[in-house]
DNA sequence: CAACTATAGTTTATATGCTAAACTAAACAG
DNA sequence: CTGTTTAGTTTAGCATATAAACTATAGTTG
């Protein structure tokens, strides 16, 4: 009895991590491939999640877009540098500070920071459908619980 | 009212994709750091994933290998070379099929193989003590329903 | 005010983790 | 037997970072 109660908490947790791995799995898919937004031609996935960035807030620094993205702000730099050479973005500097440099989307890039905003509404709407009000609560807590216990 | 309903679900989806967001932002913060499994020194977390996909099977084929690592032959085949010379796995001709080459764990490979299914196991005993069995089990639908609806 | 420290961004070199393409040898099909 | 397919390997190149070194600016301290 005691056994069977202990089999079965392990089959729960690895049915967890395998669908977890799965999702992974998934969800690195969807990362590594190119894709076009609007009618800018093809973006990396780091490129369109640069612009994204960008996009979300008027007038981003440079460090700030670093820390959004969560890397360096040598790695934020040199992506902007390329971003900037393919006339999605335009850099100048801030007037607050001679030091920072504020990032802002031309119009290619807005094209694509629009395209990109639709193609995330479509996603919502995919989750709208799939997920329960109830299931997306219980669902959106276990993810930010995951999270947590991955801090460690 | 019906505004009112529609305002609710957005923010219902938004709340999923604002979650999901932060657990890739998450999943991209431990997958860049290289750890140490055992007494085997660091390994970078393709090599801590290939040396798990090799452990899993006993004698498996490099095709197989990459298929299980989603990734192309020449992926595979870069990568176990990297730890051949590192001495984490062995390589040798596939008796069945001359073309073919079946990749084991050397000794220190199973090592780092048994540390990461201890870290694993960790894991699972985590998620355990967070989640109660309704929980995991709608976790599991949600994520398996996702994972359909990213094949898209 | 000057000297020192901290900070913003940039640049360079390097590492990791792929892909596509080209290639060789073996297996399979007709 | 010939032609096609397949397994793995190798090479070149790209994407996405990091650390380190650097320059110029801002802030702090005495």
């Amino acid at each position: 009895m005691k056994n069977k109660e202990i089999y079965r908490d392990d089959n729960k947790d690895s049915r967890v991590s395998l669908s977890i791995g799965r999702f992974i799995m998934q969800l690195r898919r969807l990362e590594r491939s190119p894709r076009s937004f609007g009618a800018a031609g093809p973006l990396t996935p780091g490129e369109i999640h640069t612009i994204a960035a960008i996009g979300c807030k008027e007038g981003i620094l440079m460090g700030e877009l670093a820390a959004r993205l969560g890397v360096t702000k040598g790695a934020a730099t040199q992506m902007a540098s390329r971003l900037e050479v393919k006339g999605f973005v335009r850099r100048a500097p801030d007037p607050a500070d001679a030091r920072a440099t504020v990032i802002s989307l031309t119009q290619t890039g807005l094209l694509a920071y629009q395209a990109h905003e639709e193609l995330h509404r479509r996603f919502c709407q995919k989750i709208s459908a799939c997920l329960s009000s109830h299931e997306s609560e219980i669902f959106v807590d276990c993810l930010d619980k995951l999270c947590e216990a991955l801090e460690e």
